[in-house]
DNA sequence: AGAAGTTTGTGAACGAGAGAACAAAATCGT
DNA sequence: ACGATTTTGTTCTCTCGTTCACAAACTTCT
């Protein structure tokens, strides 16, 4: 897994990006990226950290570092060029070309996300909707017909199809999920409530509702603590 | 923010679980949770912190680090008692009392989330479902009926909602969140691709679908242009 | 009872990420 | 031309999180 990535600078004197951002920063690339294009929506040339830490609501010399990983684009004085920035960062992602997607699960869940418009405007194209349903098989969403999931190798095959969604029940996911990794697909994004488990090569981000409901309660109920020990302690 | 957090233990005598479990932490005691359901479910006693990390998917070590936090639940040599350690987990996220939620922008995903029943199954209850278009207003989903985000104020006022959330367009998303801080919430999850400006005391987290395929596709072409670079220099 | 085998709880080493601080590099005003 | 001002890129320090490794504590077998 970690085989190519401590190795130092493949060539000479290619010293810019060095193969590797933090984790940490290539999560916030995304975010950056809004950013810019809201300001350049708003027609603004130039951009300070500041002022795009601000509108990305992070702290401004993170920022800086975050960008310093993917070269300097900045100019000191001045700020940064938005465009140019802008296409820069959507460069290193990876989102100058198009990427293709299928959604496997298509329930309530699953016909919410193929009707999102946000997905295809950001270069992620949806390849095909998939469900082992034989009455939802043949229904029409947005712009696509709702396929047979026994259609998966072949749709995978032929749109070089490279990310996977689940939105199937969790007593379904693994299955799903072991029949995109075998029909060639690396990158998962998971919305059912189950552990994948897969090969090295393969990524897999999971969206989870329900975790993040009770990381929001515990907090709850802490604040909830304080204030009684706050009142306690008055007495 | 951090006024009563570094102060060690509040009464004699009482150094379990001293109020303060690390953040990364807390993100994954409802995965151990869940985990230990399934476990319950399968009729499974007692299970050693290898085969809940096997469940959970993290490293062993990560785990009993993890459940050490809450206090010593495990017995060495034979391991940790489900229901017990499953009960404890759910006492100190706070899954002991229910929760109520609101959520504001019914459409598309809005929909999806009032229809999932893995709402109610832990303990969150849906006050209501608001959203400012008068021709959604009324309709029926679930068992409950579209309300108008003016009543937004009353509902949290009357049913004590600590949760709220944000499934609106993102240039919606700042006011919604606006309202619900002003009515009292102070907890929030934001399903919208926006900034949220909060006060202190409100904690905000969020769903992003954009920046979780973003993220992918980086992975992505970064495993491309690995494959790339090998044959390159296999040549 | 005592030896052998398990498994927890935690100290310590290591690694990653956040933020403060500042020198270097650019612009602007005179 | 040159000092004042702005803002980047980066170094340094500190905090937080992960993983290893092992003594302590429990069970089981003889
Ligand atoms: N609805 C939500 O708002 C929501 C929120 C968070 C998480 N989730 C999770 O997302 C998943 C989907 O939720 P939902 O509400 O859409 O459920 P759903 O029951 O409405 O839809 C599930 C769909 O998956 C299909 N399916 C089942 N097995 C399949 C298989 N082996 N191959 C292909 N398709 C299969 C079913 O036919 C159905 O159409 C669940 O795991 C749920 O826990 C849903
Ligand atoms: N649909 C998805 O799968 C998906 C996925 C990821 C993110 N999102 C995000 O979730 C949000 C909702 O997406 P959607 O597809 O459901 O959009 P949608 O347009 O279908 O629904 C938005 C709803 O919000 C309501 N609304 C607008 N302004 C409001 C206000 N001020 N107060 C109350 N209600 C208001 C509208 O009346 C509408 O019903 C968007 O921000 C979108 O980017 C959606």
């Amino acid at each position: 897994m970690t085989s190519a990535r401590s190795r130092k600078s493949g060539r000479a004197g290619d010293d810019r990006a060095e193969r590797g951002i933090p984790e940490a920063t290539v999560a916030r690339l995304p975010v950056y990226l809004r950013a810019l294009t809201s300001l350049s929506d708003g027609d603004v040339a130039t951009a300070s950290s500041a002022d795009l830490a601000t509108a990305a609501g992070v702290n401004s010399a993170k920022l800086r570092k975050d960008l310093s990983y993917l070269g300097t684009y900045g100019t000191r004085g001045v700020g940064y060029d938005v465009n140019y920035l802008r296409y820069q960062i959507a460069r290193e992602i990876g989102l100058t070309q198009d990427w293709s997607v299928v959604i496997v699960g298509i329930g309530n869940l699953g016909r919410a996300l193929a009707n999102y418009s946000g997905f295809a405007s950001r270069g992620f194209r949806l390849a095909a909707l998939l469900d082992s349903d034989g009455a939802r098989v043949g229904e029409v969403i947005g712009d696509l017909k709702v396929s047979a999931v026994e259609d998966l190798e072949a749709v995978v095959r032929d749109n070089a199809v490279a990310i996977g969604v689940i939105a199937t029940p969790a007593e379904a996911a693994q299955d799903v999920c072991d029949q995109l990794v075998s029909a060639g697909v690396s990158s998962i994004l998971n919305f059912a409530p189950a552990v994948l488990v897969v090969p090295d090569h393969v990524d897999v981000r999971k969206v989870d509702l329900s975790i993040e409901l009770q990381i929001l309660a515990y907090h709850e109920q802490r604040k909830a603590q304080e204030l009684g020990a706050l009142e306690a302690g008055a007495v």
